[in-house]
DNA sequence: CTTTGATCATAC
DNA sequence: GTATGATCAAAG
């Protein structure tokens, strides 16, 4: 039923080509999965049914959607005038400095050097959404300098355990916000004070200004 | 309507 | 708890 992983990008994006305009409900019964009639209780169910008809593997596993290709799969909610729906979960935080490293070596960065943006049209039932035009993307020069100078604010303040104080609204691209099973979540970190306390966890995520924009660049290019 | 914070499911 | 996949829902 669910096809083994694309041998190179050309062949992957030749499937999510020939995905174009389906209605998920199609994709759903050509791979025997069931459609909910919303998504409140199953938040990732549209990022996992492309995952299945994309042949990606990974699975829940930290490494990337096509471990041979290097290439992350995003799927993206749109709104009927062509714009991101939400944010864009990206990674888990790291809350205490030794997981700190620099930029280039940076989980982020890995995770979003190449990208398979999957905009998904529609709002209401899942089996209605509809795939629009895929984009394989990689960060240019001046949008990876943005991210950089963003992720390492955010870090320090992250490093410096300055928790209280870095909330959502921080972050021209990318924000930091919660990732947890909810706000009683806990996690230990090292606060300012360097002594060790439990913390929500949080995340990183791309505001939908910033995958707007490159949304629509990659398409302008092509 | 948009943004920030909270939450859901599942594997290990 | 942490990782994967995200959207929901309250507040401004």
């Amino acid at each position: 039923m669910r096809p083994s992983p694309p041998g190179n990008t050309a062949e992957l994006l030749e499937r999510v080509k020939s995905l174009e305009g389906r209605p998920l409900g199609w994709i759903a019964a050509r791979l025997n999965i069931t459609a909910p009639p919303d998504l409140r209780r199953d938040k990732g169910w549209v990022g996992t049914l492309l995952e299945a008809a994309l042949g990606a593997t990974g699975g829940s596993l930290a490494q990337p959607d096509f471990p041979d290709l290097g290439v992350e799969l995003k799927s993206i909610p749109m709104t009927d005038a062509g714009r991101p729906r939400e944010s864009t979960f990206v990674c888990t935080a790291p809350l205490n400095q030794e997981l700190l490293t620099d930029w280039e070596q940076s989980w982020l960065r890995a995770k979003l050097a190449q990208v398979l943006w999957v905009p998904i049209g529609g709002s209401g039932a899942p089996a209605s959404r509809v795939v629009g035009t895929a984009v394989l993307w990689s960060p240019t020069a001046a949008q990876e300098a943005v991210l950089r100078a963003d992720w390492e604010e955010l870090s320090d303040l992250l490093g410096l355990g300055h928790f209280e104080t870095l909330d959502g609204r921080w972050g021209q691209a990318l924000q930091v916000r919660p990732k947890a099973a909810d706000s009683r979540a806990r996690t230990w970190a090292l606060d300012a004070d360097a002594q060790w306390v439990q913390v929500n966890p949080r995340g990183f995520y791309l505001r939908k200004s910033f995958t707007q924009e490159l949304l629509k660049k990659v398409t302008n290019k092509r």
